[in-house]
DNA sequence: GTGAAAGCGCTAACAT
DNA sequence: ATGTTAGCGCTTTCAC
């Protein structure tokens, strides 16, 4: 009654052309349309092999024009990092577009073992190399990777020749402090890391900037560093919501440390957002959903970045010429998540 | 001055033997060890092997001998979940370990993203497959991989013959109460989830019998369910926490619902540990160091857990025999992490 | 202990 | 428009 449990090995390109009734070459470029075939021919073609569940073997299609259809996506903390999840999402998606293989590695931070995973890489010869970064910095390429085409992610080169994806910086901060000042908000703090990163330049270039256009004179005051996590933001925050010409609004970095920022506020009876509003950058849902009230911060381009990146790697695999004029740098927007920690100033 | 720019093809097996004067038949077998080599053979082909910087091509070797050194990891969502990424980081290391690759893909809680995901596994020839889920339930092995050999991972099937690896919860809950009832505590609560799956049911049954061992008597009020998020357990603890014979520690399902514990308890001025010990499960970083004060809380062995997956399905693979008597299914302990949210009840 | 040659499943000349 | 065949870079008979 059952059917038979006999392991039947995958058709292959033979068990199509046999069932076809025509040669292998047919099969191959009725496949792949390498050249013409007659319309009525292709038709029996591309159902026997629907029939037969029919997939190339890519180790076989592979050898023959030296490629792997597998894509790497190297990163230090690739898969540890809440902010890369959406970056592999969208390199995952766009990959397979391609018909292609994601490998993601994730190096821990470690540069030997990034450079162990390079070596794994190349020695399952990948097409090509996506490098990324969790946060937006600099980088070189690695040496080991000249072979290949790489192109960056989250990261930029000095090097222009290298396509690289990254958040624009200061739209973000034109978006949220745009946000506070839309509300009425005049006194706005920025809280931001002591990295030299292009994300901290970037966001503290376009929070001046906005204010500026706005026709508020900086404050000195009103900007404060610390490092990248919520104990330091608590910390921080705590002398400084304490003083008498204190922020009405506070622009920060990142979720993490506007998490920080709502335990100094919480520790000083401010209420959020009636005594103070608070934005974070990232939208890591784990805090920014969990915050009491709901943080409003912006949501980075991860999945489009990482899309865009996929697409210009592959260009140059295929050596397809971009659109003519188009950039190799992209610098994309972010979105605004509003939740609830925002509202006017409690003197409006 | 400069090297020579022109890229260089890489060298294959034939480079090899030309360069060690020996045919490529015997380049392979000494390398592979597949049949005895002079030594002094062997050695000339590992020296020009390394010289030329020789690593066999994936694509042939697997052809001929049926691989593609390639090991899926599929999973509701891989990359996406905190959970995640200690699994994907021990099974990329373990699969490392092989000499292949790991392919981690994230299915987003898209059954059918899920389905074409296997397929491109399928496309791609792995080798064998990890099939992971980011909570402890049970599950059914997708027919399209019957034809792999396939481990769970955090994941437990009714079919024996499927080896699984998940975290001991039971033992989780002993740990973490028995830390609880070590400090003191009588009145020990526990915030769970609604969820059916054998991580709730493990954790409740472990902390019931916990008690009991300690011969406390069950209290049902002391067992609070809610949704699997921070705000759900906020606002579960809330009345909760405000009843007259409240806990005087909370035991909670995880770091998600520890957070919402203690916004409940700021709420009512509960200080943490003075007022109120709570643990959590996971350690999920961004929570539990974040949180003031730190969360005491269980790390799963979730990177053990993977690096088990992936030696059982090597070894399913290659038909090595396991340690007889080897267990199929294996449940692994987690670590008490100490931060600064246990003290011993307020009455002592 | 070593080598020659067939063949893994495809693709792309080079036929016709 | 279609077919024959060489060959991608390995592993593994088979022969010595």
């Amino acid at each position: 009654m059952s059917a038979s449990p006999v392991r039947r090995p995958r058709p292959g390109i033979r068990d199509v052309a046999e069932a076809a009734g025509v040669s292998v070459t047919t099969v191959s470029h009725a496949l792949s349309g390498a050249r013409a075939v007659h319309a009525s021919t292709r038709e029996k073609v591309l159902r026997a092999a629907a029939d037969l569940g029919y997939v190339a073997d890519p180790r076989a299609s592979g050898l023959r024009r030296n490629r792997s259809f597998l894509v790497g996506l190297v990163g230090d903390r690739m898969v540890t990092s809440p902010h890369a999840s959406r970056m592999v999402l969208g390199a995952q998606e766009a990959v397979a577009e391609h018909g292609s293989l994601l490998v993601a590695l994730d190096a821990e931070d470690d540069p030997e073992l990034e450079e162990r995973q390079i070596g794994s890489l190349l020695a399952h010869r990948v097409d090509a190399v996506v490098y990324a970064r969790m946060f937006h910095q600099f980088v070189e390429v690695p040496a080991s990777l000249a072979a290949l085409p790489v192109v960056l992610l989250d990261a930029s080169s000095d090097d222009p020749a290298v396509p690289s994806a990254v958040p624009d910086e200061q739209a973000i901060a034109a978006l949220m402090v745009g946000h506070l000042l839309a509300q009425g908000h005049r006194r706005i703090g920025m809280l931001t890391t002591v990295d030299q990163t292009p994300a901290a330049w970037g966001r503290e270039q376009g929070y001046v900037r906005t204010l500026a256009d706005a026709g508020i004179a900086y404050d000195d005051a009103l900007l404060l560093q610390c490092a990248t996590d919520t104990v330091a933001a608590r910390e921080a925050a705590l002398p400084w919501l304490a003083r008498d010409g204190r922020p009405t609004a506070v622009f920060c970095f990142n979720d993490q440390l506007a998490m920080g920022v709502y335990q100094a506020a919480a520790a000083h009876g401010l209420s959020i957002p009636r005594d103070l509003s608070v934005t974070g950058v990232d939208d890591l849902e784990l805090i920014s959903a969990a915050l009491v009230p709901g943080l409003t911060t912006a949501a980075l381009p991860h999945r489009e970045m990482a899309g865009w990146a996929v697409a210009e790697v592959m260009r140059m695999l295929t050596g397809e010429a971009s659109a003519p004029g188009a950039p190799r740098q992209i610098a994309l927007p972010a979105t605004l998540v509003e939740r609830g920690s925002v509202a006017p100033p409690a003197g409006q």
